[in-house]
DNA sequence: TTTT
DNA sequence: TTTT
């Protein structure tokens, strides 16, 4: 039946996004996402950090994989999905994950652009600046 | 940092909710929320079933345990969080849980009413309805 | 700048859907939403109705207008756009719309099939039910 | 009846809120919003920019007078509401608003400081770096 | 009227 | 394992 099930973070990368292709070409990206929560405590400031699991398919990873790094925040939005697998025992475990439908780099111009790995970038045009979201569009990249 | 963690979700309770006073008397209440999707695959409908485990405290696990019960249709806001915990085994174990911030029952008006535990209920018309949305504020039961 | 503009509402129509052709071929549906939210107010219910005027485009149109009738409840995923023109007397106004990117009917598997125009509808059981979530994919129908 | 009217926006604000008390103490503070999308069109990036009146009641608008200013990014969730008023020539007019119901900061954290009007701010240690969500709790200011 |  |  008509359900909804709809996850809204926004938080910074904990890791650089892992990259995999699975048999068949598809390709599965995946990072840590912390979103962190202050509060009063006694009157002392309390930082409480959550952790989530992205996970990313197809276009969207290659998008992820290009333009997310360890310490950007980005706006997600997914849905939340539970798998069992085996760990190296054979014990059965569940994993809650969230499977991001499109997401949305906040922050500075610089932190829009691919890291420089090496020389060489021209200067860019103030139009050329880039959204990532709804890559499933026609993204210029 | 400011980070947001939300979850927006819309399903029917698996079970009704199961209810615990922890010491010092607060509250806790908890129950899976079943929300499906459907889609074509290879020209057939396939429905694909997430649950989900829900948490509430205080007040709100309060008004849920009264007017939440196995099978009702919920609108459920909340955030993610992650717990871990020791199996009977002393295995540590995840589970990811969704700490409802308020809810929201949709249907028909017979869905607001808590379950007659004897006879007699008089007919209800369709059309009327009640809303439990923000059980912290001044609900009238 | 990547901003994020979504909004969310689950209530009912308050009217038909209103469907128009635009020269090109696109189609435009139309309709009014009300959400409603009670809360009390020195001790009596109060009920305050909001009404959104939603619009959708193409696809999400002709199925708007295909399984939406007055009276059904609807969850509705979109976004907030402004937009002026003039009315009779030539005065400049603006209206805000609700421009829909999704929706997934809310209720009783009745409410999932398009009005009949004639007679007999044997009874559906309760349980059943169908979706028409994200009707840019494959819907059967 | 139980409905949902639920706005997310991320976006800048275009001016600093602007801050009034009503009779009887009521603090309301109100401020445009931009929030951009890009998209391509015929291989161009394209900017839309959509304007949204926020506005905010009571202990949230303390709050957003101190700490929000003209071009901060800040999330907000809120919800919409209509309402009429008459301009000077006595015309019935009708605004949409998004009453804010919390919001973060978003950015850095010289953005999570209130702007210094004259001399000497003692250095801040890295404990004291502020979030303002939820400021119906005890934020420590 | 914002920001990238 | 992130950020402020």
């Amino acid at each position: 039946m008509s359900g909804i099930n709809k996850v809204i973070l926004v938080g910074h990368l904990g890791k650089d996004p892992e990259v995999r292709h699975l048999d068949g070409g598809v390709t599965v990206a995946s990072f840590p996402l912390a979103t962190s929560e202050t509060y009063n405590k006694d009157g002392k400031r309390v930082e409480q950090t959550e952790w989530h699991n992205i996970v990313l398919w197809r276009g969207l990873a290659e998008v992820a994989s290009k333009y997310l790094q360890k310490g950007k925040l980005v706006y997600i939005e997914g849905k939340l999905r539970t798998r069992s697998f085996e760990d190296r025992e054979k014990v059965k475990k569940y994993v809650t994950e969230v499977v991001a439908e499109n997401f949305t780099i906040l922050g500075r111009k610089s932190d829009f652009e691919p890291p420089v790995s090496t020389e060489n970038t021209t200067p860019k045009s103030e139009s050329e600046y880039t959204d990532v979201t709804d890559p499933s569009g026609d993204l210029p990249f």
